[in-house]
DNA sequence: CGCGTAAAGTGTCATAGACCACTGTTCCTC
DNA sequence: GAGGAACAGTGGTCTATGACACTTTACGCG
């Protein structure tokens, strides 16, 4: 189990050791510990050594001592950055739905005055506009319009669309995704989404708006969503610093 | 300068002075430290002891060590809880607003069956239930209902929660706040919150129901809001991988 | 049976010494 | 002068040990 003669550290073995007894559930949360006392003479190493590693994974954020008690396996691993920028297809995929779209339009056209300011780009450059309706499913979940610059995304067809445009972008262009910035509001269906998302009147709905960067900085999607709040919510894990 | 005798640790009593010098520029962002033994020599303490402040000070982002040459003082320690996990007292400020609370409620009562389970503690243990109204500028601008367990966050007060939760934590009782996992989605107002957030029949209202975490992993809030759709808009901050 | 106290177990703090790998300097050789 | 070897200093790892404070458990007294 631990070797004294490995290049790599003991505490350093330990805390591997211990890692993957937590992400294989053998210890699991809520869990005590063997205590340091307990895995010095197991391993026959230094205390000292022992406590080494377990400050490693406090400091990780997988464990927490308890004075006079023992050491606990933390509830949720904060390390696993899961949670992080995904598209729709993704993002219904996660959550265990088969995702589908239904173009309502596709077409190329200047950018109106709003969008080249939000993408960054000359008025009246081109950009692609594609509106279609999110399934989950075969159940409509939201009305989504996207605005992709041509220039910076090039050959974007209808069947690009289809599959999942963040996949063509990482993929065939060998592009990286970098981040994206988003605003999350509250709002009331209005008569068209009413009907595209088969709301009564009066529902409310969750409108996103997404501008999405290339790893280089470029602006390359700006999407407005409107999704149905009966069978939506976002969710989002943040840390502190 | 270092005094043996105190209760307080000696190995803190020196990440305080260290941590002091970084901050009154005596000893400037590029510097090298003392090393670990000149430190343990001037001070006639262990070299381990030298050693356990200086990992706390690397922790906390102050230093850090480079192998063979020395510990070298980090660059301006960049405020960086903006797009991070923000109270909504510093959430306010930052959007130039000036952030206040109506307190509706103030106990401390038994955890529900619901509450318990949210914030893993025994089911009818002793927690904080804080309601109130949430200003900016003095406009209401959502209903805050807080669940605090009391074990975790001891000796709090109205007082206290008239400053800030977060400020409290980490300040006064020394706790690191670690990460926040939140859920958002979009409803309809009821007739309590029409009231209290002088809103009409049918106003939409963002609700975000969010989980605290302390860095060692325990919850120590949960938390649920619902904002003025009309006045709020919740934005983040996200990126790949 | 209840309550307090003792014992056992735990993490916390600290000591002193040792060897290693890495880095930068110094000095010697060619 | 250039190159390399030796050396000194630094952080990294590890051992072995001890005292202390806090928590839980067990026991024994009343």
């Amino acid at each position: 189990m631990i070797d004294k003669q490995s290049p790599i550290p003991i505490y350093f073995q330990l805390v591997e050791k211990i890692q993957k007894e937590i992400e294989q559930a053998i210890l699991k949360p809520g869990d005590v510990l063997p205590s340091e006392r307990e895995y010095a003479d197991t391993y026959d190493i230094s205390r000292m050594t022992v406590r080494q590693a377990i400050t490693k994974l406090v400091n990780d954020g997988y464990v927490h001592r308890k004075k006079g008690t023992g050491t606990f396996v933390n509830e949720s691993k904060i390390d696993q950055p899961l949670q992080g920028l995904t598209s729709f297809t993704e993002d219904m995929r996660e959550r265990g739905f088969v995702p589908s779209n239904r173009m309502l339009s596709f077409q190329v056209r200047e950018a109106s005055d709003y969008i080249a300011g939000k993408l960054n780009i000359a008025l009246g450059a081109q950009v692609y506009e594609i509106e279609r309706i999110r399934l989950a499913d075969d159940q409509p979940m939201a009305l989504e319009t996207t605005w992709v610059p041509c220039d910076v995304i090039t050959g974007l067809t209808e069947e690009v669309i289809y599959d999942s445009l963040y996949n063509y972008i990482e993929s065939k262009l060998g592009l990286a995704i970098g981040s994206a910035s988003q605003v999350i509001e509250s709002s009331i269906v209005n008569e068209r989404e009413m009907n595209l998302l088969s709301l009564p009147e009066g529902a409310p709905v969750l409108l996103i708006e997404r501008m999405t960067f290339l790893a280089d900085g470029r602006p390359f999607e700006f999407v407005k969503s409107r999704y149905r709040a009966d069978r939506y919510r976002f969710r989002i894990q943040m840390s502190r610093s």
